[in-house]
Parts: C-alpha cells; sequence; structure tokens
DNA sequence: TATAAATCCTACCACCGCGGTAGGAATAAG
DNA sequence: CTTATTCCTACCGCGGTGGTAGGATTTATA
C-alpha cells in the first residue's frame, strides 16, 4: 500500500471542499458527516493540509476550512505528498534524491527509479478538477470504458 | 511503500540467479553472500518464488535453486506481485476486481484505478532481462541522462 | 457579556505487518 | 555415514496505521 487513509482521507476533503466551493468557509464536522468519516481522525489530516498551506481556515463559531486556491492549481501530487510525506514505491528510492549506498552497482535502482517516475508523471497531471470533473479520459486513458459515451 | 524488502530481495534473488544461470542449482548460501542479505530471511522469501512456479529447487548436497523459464519470460509485475501479494497503491483497490461498496458514488475512485493501471502497465512489460541487460532506455525512459551514451 | 460552535493542540493506545531469528526435520551427494 | 542443502514451524521486537480523549482557544451571535 502506497497511499493510507491518511492520503486518501486528505484527497477526499479537498475533493469535498472543492465541489461546494463557493467561497465560505465548511467546517470539520459537515465534511466528516457527509463522507461518513470519523471527525476525530480528519481532524488529525486537515490539520496537514493546513499547516501545508492547501487550505485556509477560521476559527470560532461559523468557521471552518475552505481551498486556498482554486481546484485545477492542486495536483494530487502535492496533495498526496503533503500527506503521506513520500510517494516512494520503495524504501531505496528518497524524494530529495539521496540514494542508497549500493547505488552505483545495484541492477535493480534504474526499475524503482523508473517506476518512481511513472507514478509522479501520473500524479503530477490529475488536478483537483479533473476529479470534479469526473475527467476519466485523463484518469483512465485508453483503459477507459466509457469514455465514448463522453 | 508500495513494495516492502519482500518483493525488493525476491527480485534481487531472481537477478542474482539470472546472472549466472548456466543450468545449474545455486545455493541459496551462495546468493545471500553475495547479495549480502540475511540467508534465513531469505530463505522464506525464496520459498514463495519456488511454490510460486518461478524457481525449479534441488534439496540435498550440491543442490539449490534455478530459473523455472529464461530471463525474458518474467515479467516484473508477476515476480512483486507473488511475493508481496498485491501491488494496489491504495486498500480500495482489489487486485481481483472485487471493489468497495461505495464505488459507484465515488469520485476518487478513477483516479486509484487509473494510477494501478500505470504502475502496472509499467511492471509488466519490464522483464528480467531487462534488468541483467541494463536496458535503462526502458526503465527510465524519457527521464535516463545516460541513454545518449548507449 | 455569556454562550455556543468551531478550530487547535497534546497525549494516548490497540492492532498488525515488517523484518527478521531459531531450531530442527527431510533429502540427496560423496 | 557424514555433510550440505532445502523445507517447515514457531516465535518476536518494533514502528506505523488508524484512530480516541480531553481540553484550550478563538469567534459570531443572541
Amino acid at each position: 500500500m502506497m497511499v493510507s487513509t491518511k492520503g486518501r482521507y486528505a484527497l477526499t476533503v479537498m475533493v469535498d471542499l472543492a465541489k461546494l466551493s463557493d467561497g465560505g468557509y465548511v467546517s470539520l464536522s459537515d465534511i466528516a458527516e457527509r463522507e461518513n468519516l470519523s471527525m476525530k481522525y480528519l481532524e488529525s489530516i486537515i490539520s496537514i493540509l493546513n499547516k501545508g498551506g492547501l487550505l485556509q481556515s477560521l476559527r470560532g463559531k461559523n468557521g471552518g476550512y475552505k481551498l486556498a486556491r482554486s481546484p485545477e492549481e492542486y495536483s494530487i501530487n502535492e496533495i498526496l505528498l503533503l500527506t503521506e510525506g513520500t510517494l516512494a514505491p520503495v524504501n531505496c528510492i528518497m524524494q530529495d534524491g539521496v540514494q542508497c549506498e549500493k547505488a552505483a552497482t545495484c541492477s535493480t535502482l534504474p526499475l524503482w527509479a523508473g517506476l518512481d517516475k511513472v507514478i509522479e508523471q501520473y500524479l503530477s497531471k490529475i488536478t483537483l478538477d479533473d476529479i470534479i470533473k469526473g475527467n476519466r479520459k485523463k484518469m483512465l486513458g485508453d483503459y477507459c470504458d466509457q469514455c465514448d459515451s463522453e
């Protein structure tokens, strides 16, 4: 499992906020109820998104959260990277370019590096807007068996 | 982390066996020593490869393991899938097509399905032979900064 | 100004998979 | 019959995942 519930719920929250982004603040309890998720657990996740600058928050009554930018300005890669810490498929690939000491002679390293790039490339080109618009062609590519009806 | 040491070591073993495949059996202790890995831990991993039919084994003195087929007939996807159980990037994607009960209304599902396909596609096209030949162009694609020297 | 509704902060915890270790039984070559 | 090997079962510490609990702080509104 590359993406745990932390990252998945984070994306769910971002999508939820993007769907009803009318400029107002949305409370955490509303989101948790709509998405049927534990509010307390969501709290810790939304805190990461907030501190990372992806959200704006307002405390006190009628407070809540809203997107800091418009949906097409968030890549999925950015959201997942912030919450998960890393999206590397294996331990021996670090995100900051640090390498294993056996790197020079490791014959499997190019494979892992290639896999990492493929994943990053995919997640970087998809935006929050693609998700709320249901852009299946972009997300599923040639494998989308329903794209001809769109 | 999508691929744990179990899958990584499994691939290392397969690559090791592929590199010196002269038809004879190679002992586990030889592999462990060459790759500098715990022999006892490797034992449990190579057992999975053996039971899965990827290897042939011979017990007793001068026994060991060897590849059941030639290197170009193994996809990396096959090796990792067997040892890891699943390569799905998230919990809500099952490998046998089973779906979450919210699947019909889940707006993030196409993203995870697309990511899963991208990963599977990449790992399926690379073979054990590509790794021992060091086929960087195939593994690293456009990102290979050393491919022009080949 | 009191109250309610919300974010923010710190601490805690059960469970499970990962990454091994240990010891011995069965098998085959010499 | 000894030695080298695979094969099998059992065990275990550690850290991360997926939460829960409780309260402090901030803000809008009656």
